[in-house]
DNA sequence: GTTATTTCGGACTTATTTATCCTGTTTTAA
DNA sequence: TTAAAACAGGATAAATAAGTCCGAAATAAC
């Protein structure tokens, strides 16, 4: 029933997805966001605080406080967001290989799997928010999937 | 710290490829298997319990009972396998879009996760216990990735 | 200054996954 | 016949992930 990455690293997918989106508006709290993707209102904050820490987003408190993007929606990639929620393992780990598989002695399929992960490995860190803006082209995407 | 697949499923990959592997040795025991891919015996007991529900293996009780593959490894996959344990969500939602995101109104990267998965699940569907006996041929693999 | 609203941070609860235990049944071999 | 070894399957326990709560500090508007 795993998909990928944990709920908390979809679920700032999506929030920063969010803010990138309606960056004009300024700061948007995260009660706001909550609601607009329907994600508990308590967890998108914790998670948006995280973010925070780790320098992705910048918050304002008080009255007409939240936050918004620490850089530009083209700055920040998928795979920023994801090694600091998830790490990176997912791209790195042989999954299919015995324990004692390694790269000196690597399973049938290492090297195929290795292509998958650098695959997924590249999208993610070539993937930036604004691509995901309405009306951004998919020129970068279709020459990264298909390199 | 998601890693694709669930603890399970991978354990579960992983013993059928033991299975498949030391076929030539009959039944094997769930303490045998997890005693080499050092995995916790009761679970692994467990998982194979239930691939033998699903008909994946076929079990014997009793003194030297245990466990063996129920079909050639050739004509195992590894997405029987995953869709078995994890269900195929993995290879079919779209991770990056708001809740609203669907095929009639995609997100822009819709297309592109979209190739992601079928090239995933292309590959799982492609990719069959035998493939990973020492010995074998990687050419169906190669094929498969970069087609 | 007071009030309302929001982030901050940690503690807490709940749900799910992972792992273990125990009792029963089956089968083999001595 | 009996003992040992193994699967069957439900109950339980431990660990992790997901989600909630609350008091405190900050800020804007009145």
């Amino acid at each position: 029933m795993t998909v990928l990455f944990s709920k908390k690293c979809e679920y700032a997918l999506q929030s920063l997805l969010f803010l990138a989106e309606f960056q004009d508006e300024g700061i948007l709290s995260a009660d706001h966001i909550a609601n607009h993707l329907d994600i508990p209102k308590e967890f998108v904050s914790k998670i948006l605080r995280s973010l925070t820490k780790s320098g992705l987003v910048v918050s304002q408190r008080g009255k007409t406080g939240g936050f918004q993007l620490a850089h530009a929606p083209e700055r920040i990639s998928l795979m920023d967001v994801i090694a600091d929620i998830d790490g990176t393992a997912v791209f790195e780990d042989c999954l299919f290989c015995h324990p004692s598989c390694n790269p000196d002695a690597p399973c049938p399929v290492h090297e195929t799997w290795s292509l998958m992960q650098n695959q997924l490995s590249h999208l993610m860190k070539n993937t930036h928010l604004d691509n995901f803006i309405p009306g951004q082209s998919l020129h970068q995407f279709q020459q990264d999937v298909n390199a």
